[in-house]
DNA sequence: TAATCAACAATTATACGACAAATTGATGGC
DNA sequence: GCCATCAATTTGTCGTATAATTGTTGATTA
């Protein structure tokens, strides 16, 4: 998807309706942006009505809005704090987003790699007792979207988040399906910063086709195996892109 | 109209803290409570304001916080919609709060543990080479609690949670950590559900402390059985304490 | 009579101004 | 030099007004 006009909404001359929802992604991206931080104080609310041109209103909505997902921390008298990076919801789909692929340290993406290592596996193993024929049928539309993307490296992305992101609630596992958001991060990085080979992409192609047929057999074991399969490839890939750091390998 | 003279009664008193969040806990756990329905769609604004006791600006910041967590989703003109369960983001730490005890349906409980049998005993193999002397000194610490807990299963289950929460800190991966909430969730189900057996608990606790020397050891493939092993504990208690009835598959 | 479209109304979205509360820093007294 | 009191500043809350949006209803035409 496009990423919005988040540094429309402070180029915005004055009076414009429609920056609603977007001040609080503008905020957000500043935050996690490192215009504003952690350990800082971010300008009184009155000023960041002029610099986002929105009244006080929505200005406190999201600050709210951001304070859940424990980017801020407001108190009376001294303004709204900007909490450290450990305090931060990783887990959110909106904070992953605003961070961008530029701003995603080599930790957090390490922790995202070893996190789908481990239950990416586990949701394909219950997937295959699991899924219904309609989320076999979508994860093989995703696969075949991604042999018919070629060249179009952002089309293969898409549609790989989009079968990933299938797998998981094929799991009907509630807490794996709500990780979908760190994987759609983890695409993302790899989309803006690599220029993955069409040789590794044919190869990971044939394992995602390989891994919906063992779903369909309701066979986990094997989906098990080629969700490892798949992650291997991605670790692959990750850690070319940082210069293999070492820090990715789990044993 | 507000009554006036009523809110003002209702400030003199004492003092006023935080009302905001108060009202957001309140609306959210009626929604999650059940009275508020998924599909429906809650009173508007103006209503909401007298039955809350606050104004409209306090009521609208509420239901964009719950607006991000997925619980409600607001359109122009038609009013708030309670969205389905299965958009709320079930690893956030206050919708399990909300949900409570009795509103944790089977399966979201099943999935919980499901997600922790994948990923404590990974973050326990993390931990036994990455935790550091004071991470590994503060189970200890949650492992004395536990003993000297002694007939508090209140106290028992607080310990038991920090030490389960410090665990997947001392993994040093920031997703897993975010994990924490839904253990949370998870022991404060099973302590005001279950009356877990002494005899359980002092088992439980050994294999605790067995964990606690493998990680001095960095013996990462023994501290992995010995979370699989608490799990495997955890498993026993609240398919018992469900009434056996296989509820932890599927529905 | 039925279908299409336009005007209306109701409700949310946003804006603005005011006051209350609380915390922190300063200032004065002991 | 220390402590208590006061004031200032910023967030917290409130009330109302205006704009935007959409469901509804009624009219008009084929």
């Amino acid at each position: 998807m496009a990423d919005k006009a988040t540094r429309q909404a402070q180029r915005s001359p004055a009076r414009r309706p429609r920056v609603r929802h977007n001040v609080t992604a503008a905020i957000g991206a500043d935050i996690c942006g490192g215009r504003f931080p952690p350990g800082t104080i971010l300008p009184r609310e009155s000023d960041l009505c002029e610099t986002y041109g929105v009244s006080r209103t929505v200005i406190r909505e999201s600050l709210k809005v951001l304070e859940t997902k424990g980017l801020v921390r407001g108190r009376p008298r001294v303004g709204t704090l900007v909490c450290d990076r450990a305090e931060w919801n990783v887990l959110d789909a909106q904070i992953l987003e605003w961070m961008g692929p530029d701003v995603l340290s080599a930790e957090l993406l390490g922790s995202i790699l070893e996190a789908r290592r481990t239950v990416e596996p586990a949701a394909a193993f219950l997937a295959a007792s699991r899924a219904t024929a309609q989320e076999i049928a979508d994860l093989e539309r995703a696969c075949d979207d991604m042999g018919d993307a070629e060249g179009d490296l952002e089309a293969f992305t898409a549609a790989d988040a989009r079968f990933h992101e299938t797998l998981l609630k094929a799991s009907h596992n509630k807490v794996f399906h709500q990780l979908s958001s760190i994987i759609h991060a983890a695409l993302s990085y790899a989309l803006h910063a690599s220029n993955r080979a069409a040789v590794k992409r044919d190869e990971a192609l044939d394992v995602h086709r390989e891994l919906v047929d063992a779903l369909r057999l309701r066979d986990g074991a094997r989906a098990e195996t080629c969700s490892r399969h798949i992650l291997e490839l991605a670790a692959r890939d990750l850690s070319h892109l940082m210069g293999d750091a070492g820090d990715l390998k789990t044993h």
